[in-house]
DNA sequence: GTGTATATCTCGGGG
DNA sequence: CCCCGAGGTATACAC
């Protein structure tokens, strides 16, 4: 990784046209050639920047960046305060738990949390334009389509909108009801569901895990 | 900004939980508190971050960053190669063009050349579900709504369908036509407009800045 | 490669 | 402050 402290404008020509006025920042080269220009402030996004692949190419006052795309970034110095080099090696990368496929798996093994008495027809149930997270049947046999999300909104809405759409062309299953969980619900899906006729509800991912080791404890 | 290299291992609790093995990265503190710590790769994304506004504690060989909503970052440090600091200093910031509100506005300004005669209701104008881009009315007094996008996908018919549900409930409104507007429509968003009823139109930025500054010159 | 769905999305604007 | 939409979204994964 190579570290430049420099004061420094920039240009970039791409899917849009941006410009960096001269200033003093960090611009910052990873060893898959990835290049990130950052100020002093505004959270891990950078100003400018550009992915690998890419083609760095250093003159004398300023370096051009292109990629295979036809993007360009030019960056003009004017002064350069440091440039430093470090090894760092392969990263063993990140370890998450709490992502919207574990919120899946626990409502798939406590569907009583969603409806008294129902039971899993399966996860990832194949519709044709994808799949749904969890199809279920109540007690009285009815199918019911559940879309989860970690937070619920409006394009989720559309999701479940549309595989109900399918799944209610199937005589075996038709018809079928839907059922949009979410840690959180918001306004404009709750809206837009309860115009599509489709049921909310919100889950607490905590309690769940609750449950989760509290059925392992019984064994 | 402060850049430390360092090996080091990282624990965050927030919005999920994850860990980061021990290994040789960079930390990077910005001025207004921000922590982000990169891999050598993967892009411009830190591999784990804490966003301003918070509170970083120095101890001996870890850091403990907590924010007002309770998230935790806590980086370990086993053998720190490098620790510098730099005054940056304000960015003047970006500047962009070639963005949805510019085609937005240039459309609003020329709704000639959406269609013949055609005239401005108003810019965002408001649904239950969210604001239309552009409300034009035809010459015989017609009502359509513009989706604008730079690049026409498949949401952005979504987007438009939905409104156009709303809108058509108004009946001071109703009938209410359809238009998705972009620099590029994709195959699947020509072919569910067309499902939809809804007509779709590419337009050219540098052309439509052209009449701008050619009307401009006018003056 | 295209298309789809997720993200500690980030970021900016408006109420 | 939250809500909402756009993004050079990036990123992973299926087809």
């Amino acid at each position: 990784m190579r570290l430049v402290i420099a004061r420094c404008s920039v240009d970039y020509q791409g899917r849009l046209s941006a410009h960096l006025p001269m200033a003093n920042r960090l611009v910052m080269v990873k060893a898959d050639g990835c290049v990130a220009i950052h100020a002093d402030g505004g959270a891990y996004k950078p100003l400018n920047w550009m992915n690998a692949p890419n083609r760095l190419v250093e003159d004398d006052g300023f370096w051009t960046v292109t990629n295979p795309k036809g993007e360009t970034l030019r960056i003009t110095f004017e002064e350069i305060h440091s440039d430093s080099a470090w090894e760092l090696g392969a990263d063993p990368g990140l370890q998450k738990d709490g992502v919207e496929a574990h919120l899946q798996e626990l409502l798939a093994a406590n569907t009583d949390h969603l409806g008294e008495g129902w039971r899993l027809v399966r996860r990832e149930y194949p519709t044709d334009i994808g799949p749904v997270d969890l199809l279920c049947r109540d007690p009285e046999g009815g199918a019911i389509a559940v879309e989860v999300k970690r937070r619920g909104e409006i394009d989720g809405v559309e999701q479940l909108t549309r595989y109900l759409e399918f799944l209610n062309r199937d005589p075996m299953l038709r018809p079928v009801r839907g059922l949009f969980v979410a840690q959180v619900v918001k306004p404009q899906a709750r809206v837009l569901a309860a115009d599509r006729g489709i049921a909310w509800q919100e889950v607490d991912y905590d309690e769940l895990r609750g449950i989760e080791s509290d059925e392992l404890r019984l064994f």
